[in-house]
DNA sequence: ACCTGAACACCGTTCAAGT
DNA sequence: ACCTGAACACCGTTCAAGT
């Protein structure tokens, strides 16, 4: 195994010789297998039968599951920027952090298996600190300086990020509940809320006759956009 | 094992007679050790034995070990409307937003294994409700109406759901970077980073001599303060 | 009705031994 | 240098059998 460190990106890759793997391949090949079923399906016994070697020669490669899990992180964080030529007009900085905060929502929508991850991991890697830089320089021609440049990248970050989990557990929770087997329970169960919860079930009836994905856009807009507007009011302006 | 529906709570619990345990009781025994050892220190087999019984025996009370995190998730979410009045002024609708907020980030700091569980578990359980149901009622009153009052309380909610989340990220980052070990690595890792992303660099070196919990505390009002204006201006007032 | 105990099909990680 | 194969200490879940 390699030394340890405090993160994967804090050492250098392995120099090669003669290998059947490389890192990447291992990183790519746990996606895709992430993306299928999610964390669930991840094991690292299944990443190396999936590429013809055994579960103890991964760990030549990194030195636990969770290191590979911070290397899936970073590969996926990498289509963010992919094909975008970063080059909008420069003047146009909602317009560039919006389309950011887009793409990292398409980002995360493809790979949800990101969000449960998220929360423990270091998230140091090359793709993640190209992200960053990108999203402060957009602010910082806004006119953002300081601590509140920080604050302006992370509070539209955090946005997709929170915006993203809570459109996952509605789904999943619509997704069960309209499943047609349960339709008697969840019927009983809705009817249950609206008696104690009368602004909810308002809300919950009203969801029934929504389509859940352009009614997810909708809030994703809705919430960035006043987001957007307290910056446009908070940033310095002119000089 | 109880009989299959789509989340523990369209379920009515096991009406008991000789038990030895309380769903309770594992719920909240399951909750101390979430909170003391993470998600991965979780096992039906150690919930089962803390209580003083077999791994099997705790499948008389659920299906699975997902539905006890469904319940856990449930048994958290408790104690952001716990203890409060929940009768501020009635007018002042950005302060009794911004309290629900600061106590729902209290919470998940607190239980930070709620975060990589929330993406994918449905949360229609009672404490749930009840504080979907708080935060609408406040909602409501400001003015907010249809799809626009469901926007408006997600919008909130997803911001700390975000903030918490990449607080904890950064936190487990600066943790482990700033750890004596690994000064030598850090330093040098850091000097990589500035060399090729220059904004970045600056911030990361202004982070060091910051006080981790209160700047994050501020970035999170920030961003809500930035989100309340924004809903200031599309709420509809008067009638 | 509730719990045990054994069984099944898995895990992550380590490490001598092979090539 | 890289990989195997076996071992260690675990998992979640099921289910006959006990009380």
């Amino acid at each position: 195994m390699p030394e340890p460190s405090p993160s994967v990106w804090m050492r250098p890759e392995r120099p090669p010789r003669d290998r059947r793997l490389t890192r990447r391949q291992i990183v790519r090949y746990a996606v895709e297998i992430l993306d299928a079923e999610g964390s669930r399906g991840l094991s690292m016994r299944r990443v190396a039968s999936g590429l013809g070697v055994t579960a103890g020669s991964l760990y030549w490669y990194m030195t636990s599951k969770d290191e590979l899990l911070e290397l899936a992180l970073d590969e996926v964080l990498g289509e963010i920027l992919d094909g975008d030529a970063g080059e909008r007009s420069r003047d146009d900085w909602r317009g560039a952090l919006a389309q950011l905060a887009h793409r990292n929502r398409a980002m995360l929508l493809r790979h949800p298996w990101v969000l449960s991850d998220l929360a423990g991991t270091p998230n140091l890697g090359p793709n993640a600190l190209a992200l960053g830089e990108a999203g402060l320089t957009v602010l910082s021609r806004a006119g953002f300086a300081g601590a509140d440049l920080d604050a302006a990248l992370t509070a539209v970050n955090d946005h997709v990020i929170g915006a993203v989990t809570s459109e996952l557990s509605w789904r999943a929770a619509m997704d069960r509940t309209n499943a047609a087997e349960w339709a008697e329970q969840a019927g009983e169960f809705l009817r249950r809320v609206a008696a104690e919860h009368p602004l909810l079930g308002g809300r919950m009836a009203a969801t029934v006759t929504v389509d859940a994905e352009r009614e997810c856009e909708r809030r994703f807009a809705f919430a960035l956009d006043c987001l957007l507007d307290g910056l446009e009011a908070r940033r310095a302006t002119g000089g």
